[in-house]
RNA sequence: GCUCGGGUGGUGGAAUAGGUAGACACGCAGGACUUAAAAUCCUGUGGGCAGAAAUGCCCGUACGGGUUCGAUUCCCGUCCCGAGCACCA
């Protein structure tokens, strides 16, 4: 048999040695250091897996490898998000079930994924539309039904305990993250009848229902959370989204959003990432401020929010949003028609309408008139569309002078604009800057905007007329989709009042439906659902949103299979958290947050050891497809080549990239590509079309789809693993191109090459000659510190010069090949497993241990050395041999440039510096 | 508009506590082996100038300045590309 590098039988023979043994098992073990590396686990679309999916997973499994040999115990497990619309999407036009789907789905992921050598344990795999997995997202939820937010001790508690506390002395003395609660005392609350207990209650609890503006999306038939949506279009199918306010489930994230916030800084993200979860949490501190407001004989009080309490004076109007409950009660009797159709003109606005309009300014006055709490003076209550209603108290005192977007509305209608910083020029557009010194402002004047904030909301809070306030830009998390393919709230209706079903009933499964699809009336596809009922009583209709089963999955892999709990303490605490998590960015204000927030959550209520989830986070790149192009003249069926097309008038024609081999095209494959093609004609350059290229997204419909199964078939897969690492750094978004994997599978044969001379085994057991141990240990070191700075693609540049150089020098000796197996094993399992065994080891090479470096054999023999005298450059040296300190410090002395730039000035000191440069003090 | 990243050969990309820019690979060109192809190996490959040649000199890391003996790297300004947020008071 010819010892031809053979991958294909060798990656099928290593793979079934995996998992015959189990190798990749793991078991908890207190003897060995723990390590923790985590994919975002992906969901199991229709389409299978392409080569830009695996990119991350490659990553994080050569860390893996890399941490197994470096000793440690090392928890790799991998799963899937198995709930999700496109599973559902397909059920209502086939009628299949999307569990059937999902459940073929997965094993062709598994499969794929298996070719590619990962060394996960599928002993801990888990399926969040597993009822057995779902039963912990259920529980999960329970315990934020029945806790509440104490931000007296920035915790969760369990509503028992305010229960007691209303009991015993009302809300009073309660600092809660909660809804809107009218003050009561313990009398009152006793009094309360069992309905309005209730309703209060949900006002605290940590999970709970709520009335608010959602994004409604028609087209879906669901809500979504606010990371579902962008420019005003849902993220999944990219229908139009608009706010409408329903009854929905939500979770008090906002109440975590301090914590989310200051904990970012003990994580180990990257800086954009951080900067990403802090503009989403958005923490702007200001001051809250009480507004009197007269309509007719009705006085109100309204609080407005502002960062520029220091520009009070210059506060010429008052806005509301449209949305806002004093809308109406501010309305003067005569302004009542204009200020309806100006609603009504608001509310029909899309979202996207709304964003394509910003610049355009619009508003109504409401006939009220507001006093300026530190002037006293009257001014006009206005409603526009730039106020929010979710955002501060969606009332704003507006300052024209300083605020860009209060100045195009006092332009607009006419309303006065009073500078307050000196020398400042408002007549043409609004200065925004905090800087500069106050004016016009009684008692602030003088001071710098920097002393002025403070100094207002001083005197705010001494006059009672407000106080200082943070606020968020995070809001709660609609928890409810009006879909079938999620997890069933454990929640049912008894008199209308929401109980949880207990634990012991749980989990809560899917019922059947005749249809995937909503009812007639609207209601969500569960309502179809015969006796959905718990104990006689309806069960809640939604589901639970996608980001549900992904909010504690990794906790989950820690204890796969525990019935009794989500994962045992014991177990949670030896694994702790995650040490490593690799994925892409597209999840920063999605699953990261509320993945966070739920951690967190069962932190506080005791269940797990660690504040936070992801201590290390990686972000991998997109690979984007390169797709090809080819061009048809007008109106025939004859194609052109690239540099020839400005010759006619043409179109350009997506070509399939498997059938284009360094960007030239296999005509007769062409032609067999499509019956329309079959007798197409060709007008050649050089006897040869060549097609034209873009970077665009990877999809079917620009034929750029390159499918790692038929990478792994002509190349094998330890090529692709090393290709998909050579292609660029990780974290980096680059497009996939096939041309150049022959570089990296050259190298493979080459390395290959070093152990076998034909068919015969060639390596021999005789001493590492020097230049042989310098290339290994130059190569050691590299690795290692290339490893753990996640610079792959500089590791692989790394073995291909270790390889060369070993190819130069015919280097045969087992002393050196076979530590250079176990360094790039990580990288290429199965050819350096094949090796391993050759060289007579037993076991697997992933129990091999991680080379030790020596740097005594990597030091220089020869370099050169720009020397400084005072710290100024003067010339270089050149010095032969390894030479300590000492012996450069003789040399330089020794050289005759020395002795022209002394210049008889005595030397007091030669340092050596390690960066090549050699200080002379003088 | 705001906040981050980033601009290096024909291509992907190396190199930053400031110290020989372009490692490694692709592509291309030439050559060896072969009936031929595949495979494999060798040589050259940023631009310009001089030379028969070895070689030498000049210019080059988006653009313009600055600091420095020395800048792809640090500072200021400009342009371009990418990502995120976007009437957040």
């Amino acid at each position: 048999m010819a010892k031809d590098y053979n991958f294909s039988e060798i990656e099928k023979k290593w793979q079934q040695y995996w998992s015959e043994k189990e190798t990749y098992k793991v078991v908890e073990d207190s003897s060995k250091p723990k390590f923790y590396v985590l994919d975002m686990f992906p969901y199991p679309s229709g389409a299978g897996l392409h080569v830009g999916h695996p990119l991350g997973y490659i990553a994080s499994d050569i860390y893996s490898r890399y941490k197994r040999l470096k000793g440690f115990n090392v928890l790799h497990p991998m799963g899937f998000d198995a709930f999700g619309l496109p599973a559902e999407q397909y059920a209502i036009q086939t009628g299949q079930h999307p569990a059937k789907t999902t459940e073929e789905n997965i094993a062709r992921y598994k499969q794929q994924l298996n070719r590619i050598g990962f060394s996960y344990d599928w002993s801990r795999e888990v399926r969040t539309c597993d009822p057995e997995y779902y039963k912990w997202t259920q529980w999960a939820f329970l315990q934020m039904f029945s806790h509440w937010y104490d931000k007296a001790s920035s915790k969760a508690r369990p509503i028992e305990q305010l229960v007691e506390i209303f009991q015993e002395s009302g809300n009073l003395s309660v600092d809660a993250a909660c809804g809107e609660v009218e003050q009561f005392s313990a009398e009152q609350w006793n009094e309360f009848d069992q309905q309005r207990k209730d309703a209060v209650l949900m006002q605290y609890r940590i999970a709970y229902i709520g009335e608010t503006a959602v994004n409604w999306c028609p087209k879906l038939g669901t809500v979504l959370a606010n990371d579902e949506v962008k420019e005003g279009l849902s993220i999944r199918g990219g229908f139009p989204v608009e706010q409408k306010k329903m009854k929905q489930w939500q979770l008090r994230v906002s109440a975590y959003a301090e914590r989310l916030l200051s904990d970012l800084d003990s994580l180990e993200w990257t800086e954009s990432l951080k900067d990403m979860q802090k503009n989403w949490i958005g923490r702007s501190q200001g001051a809250e401020m009480i507004f009197k407001v007269m309509n007719g004989t009705e006085e109100y009080d309204i609080t407005i929010f502002t960062t520029r309490a220091d520009t009070v004076f210059g506060v010429t109007f008052m806005v509301l949003a449209p949305e806002s409950e004093w809308v109406e009660k501010l309305t003067a009797p005569e302004y009542k028609t204009q200020v309806e159709e100006y609603l009504t003109m608001a509310k029909r606005k899309t979202e996207r309408e709304r964003m394509a309009q910003t610049k355009k300014v619009t508003g109504v006055f409401t006939g009220s008139y507001a006093v300026n709490p530190i002037t006293s003076e009257k001014i006009p209550v206005w409603i526009s569309e730039y106020v929010l209603a979710g955002y501060g108290t969606g009332a704003i005192m507006a300052v024209p002078a300083h605020d860009s977007r209060d100045y195009a509305f006092a332009k607009q209608f006419n309303l006065p604009i009073i500078p307050l910083i000196e020398g400042c020029d408002v007549s043409q557009e609004s200065f925004d800057a905090k800087e500069g010194i106050m004016c016009n402002s009684g008692f602030l004047n003088g001071m710098s905007v920097q002393e002025a904030i403070p100094a207002a909301i001083e005197k705010v809070e001494e006059m009672g007329i407000g106080k200082r306030k943070v606020n968020y830009r995070l809001r709660d998390a609609i928890f409810s989709r009006q879909r079938y393919w999620g997890e069933p709230f454990p929640i049912y209706y008894k008199d209308g009042r929401a109980v949880a079903i207990p634990f012991e009933s749980l989990p809560l499964e899917l019922p059947e439906v005749d249809k995937f699809l909503p009812t007639e009336a609207g209601e969500p596809p569960l309502a179809r659902a015969k006796d959905w009922q718990y104990e006689g009583c309806p069960i809640e209709k939604s589901t639970m949103p996608g980001f549900a089963g992904s909010s504690a999955y990794y906790l989950r892999y820690m204890d796969p299979c525990n019935t009794q709990a989500l994962v045992s303490r014991e177990k949670n605490e030896y694994w702790r958290s995650v040490d490593l998590y690799i994925g892409g960015t597209e999840h920063a204000t999605g699953h990261l947050i509320y993945s966070r927030f739920w951690n967190k959550f069962l932190y506080d209520i005791g269940y797990v050891c660690e504040n936070e989830p992801f201590k290390k986070l990686v972000n991998q790149g997109m690979i984007q497809g390169r797709s090809n192009f080819v061009y048809r003249i007008k109106d025939t069926n004859t194609f052109v080549s690239y540099n020839l097309k400005s010759q006619y008038d043409t179109t350009e024609i997506h070509v399939d990239v498997n059938i284009v081999n360094n960007d030239r095209l296999d005509i007769d494959a062409f032609k067999n590509w499509m019956p329309d093609y079959q007798n197409a004609e060709f007008i050649l350059e050089d006897g040869e079309y060549i097609c034209g290229w873009a970077v665009e997204k990877m999809s079917k419909s620009m034929f750029n789809v390159v499918n790692p199964d038929n990478i792994c078939e002509t190349y094998g897969a330890d090529t692709l693993r090393l290709y998909e690492m050579f292609l660029g750094p990780l974290e980096q978004s680059k497009p996939w191109d096939t041309k150049g994997i022959d570089g990296v599978h050259r190298f493979i044969k080459k390395f290959w090459r070093l152990f076998f001379d034909g068919e015969e085994l060639a390596v021999a057991e005789r001493k590492a000659t020097p230049a042989e141990l310098k290339v290994l240990h130059n190569l050691i070191h590299k690795i290692e510190t290339q490893i753990e700075s996640f610079s792959f693609n500089t590791c692989v540049s790394a073995f291909m010069i270790a390889v060369n150089e070993l190819t130069d020098l015919k280097c045969n000796c087992k002393e050196i090949l076979s530590p250079i197996v176990v360094l790039l094993s990580p990288f290429t399992p199965h050819v350096s497993e094949e090796l391993w065994h050759v060289l007579g080891n037993e076991g697997s090479v992933c129990d091999a241990q991680f080379p030790v470096y020596e740097e005594s054999y990597t030091v220089e023999n020869s370099f050169e050395y720009p020397v400084s005298f005072n710290g100024k450059m003067r010339f270089k040296i050149s010095l032969s041999k390894s030479l300590s300190p000492k012996e450069v410090e003789q040399a330089v002395l020794a050289d005759p440039n020395t002795e022209k730039y002394l210049a008889g000035n005595i030397v007091k000191k030669v340092i050596v510096v390690p960066s090549k440069i050699i200080n002379i003090v003088m």
